[in-house]
DNA sequence: CTGAAAACTTGTTCTGGATCAAATTCGCTG
DNA sequence: CAGCGAATTTGATCCAGAACAAGTTTTCAG
């Protein structure tokens, strides 16, 4: 559709294209579109019509839902080789989230009929596909056991244990107030929560920096 | 595997079955298998091994976390149609949610790498497996929309504005613990949002029967 | 039918996190 | 590298819904 030479031969090299034979590579990059989007681009917007389906190549990507006085509710946040925009594959079309990058970003866009041919032509693809969107499904409902049974510094520990750590020490990957949204809690919340487990001696932090003290303590929190 | 010619005879109607041919259909049956649960009955729970993906032909199906105290976090209520199950397609197996019927129900499972399979060789259960697994993601992204951004009396108005109407009778179609648990409420808060509709002349209620008065300013709520 | 358990409602009090307000610090952009 | 707007923190107060405590009604097994 519209994808340099170039693109393609990083793609053939990436995990999503690699389990399947040349021709079948060929055949999706000709019916796939390659999409590049700056930092705070927005790929799509609540409301819109939108009948593709994303491949997150590189870069993040958040979903979330505008609320009153330009807040918003973040539902995800995209890492690459996730499969998202699902609402392609259903009959309406319409975009509930908005989807802004966060960074620089590489994408691969399928019109949802594409996604239905590709399914049964690429074994690889829709296996893919069928595993992103189960792990989504499981995320969610992570999400929603998370925001409905535990306490604020509850949920701001496991999100800390969930971030990649290097020695003892994390990295909050995104903005404060982002994070907090996606835990489902204001910013001043978030704030006193970390707060509240420096002064329990399991973490310290020093802006997006946070030293894990003691992952054992946190881990125990979350009963 | 395990299927009665009587059981297949009903399928071969079934709106997931119709759209493909007599031997795709039969090659299903044969590898998918036959299930009947009665009222309680749970089909997993959280924690087990379960490598299979379950798509429900008749009755309800309620998925839940346990909390704390015999309480529990209701994530969804599945009718006819749905495909569920989903950790069947990931790499570890584990169950996140219960499964419990909520009255007697038929379903059919598949083994996770039947329907791998599956999935290339019948390209209607692709996508009807696509369709509904997108369907979820989607609905799972409007839950958490409410839960956190609505206040409990409109979570209320806008579940029972979702429920099918007869005339302006609507029927509450589970016990009220369990829509309170799903609308991430307390039961005496759910009770009292009731209340508190019925009070402003919106609804009123007796028993699990809602009539609804005035359907228009019930929506006019959720703005 | 009957009666006991479960479900639901109603009343009261309590509290975690929201909200409002005001620094302070951070991170760009020019 | 200055300075300005955004992000974050800190402080004080508030409140929606939770928690606890009794009833009351419904359901259903026997």
């Amino acid at each position: 559709m519209n994808m340099s030479k170039d693109v393609q031969q990083t793609l053939a090299t990436h995990p999503l294209f690699e389990g399947m034979g040349r021709s079948q590579q060929n055949w999706l990059f000709t019916v796939g579109d390659s999409i590049a989007l700056d930092k705070h681009d927005y790929l799509f917007r609540r409301g819109e019509q939108s009948g593709r389906l994303y491949v997150l190549l590189s870069g993040h990507i958040k979903l979330s839902i505008p609320a009153e006085r330009g807040q918003e509710k973040v539902l995800e946040f995209l890492s690459p080789g996730d499969v998202f925009g699902e609402s392609a594959l259903l009959t309406n079309h319409v975009a509930i989230t908005n989807a802004q990058a966060l960074g620089p970003s590489e994408l691969l866009a399928f019109e949802g009929k594409d996604v239905m041919v590709a399914v049964t032509r690429v074994p690889s693809f829709a296996q893919q596909i069928l595993t992103n969107l189960s792990q989504r499904v499981e995320t969610l409902f992570r999400d929603m056991e998370s925001v409905s049974l535990l306490s604020a510094a509850q949920r701001v520990a496991e999100y800390l244990l969930r971030q990649p750590r290097v020695g003892n020490q994390a990295r909050l990957p995104f903005h404060k107030r982002a994070i907090a949204s996606k835990l489902g809690l204001q910013p001043e919340t978030f704030s006193r929560s970390l707060q509240q487990l420096a002064a329990d001696g399991l973490i310290s932090v020093r802006g997006a920096r946070v030293v894990i003290h003691d992952p054992d303590k946190l881990q125990a929190m979350l009963v």
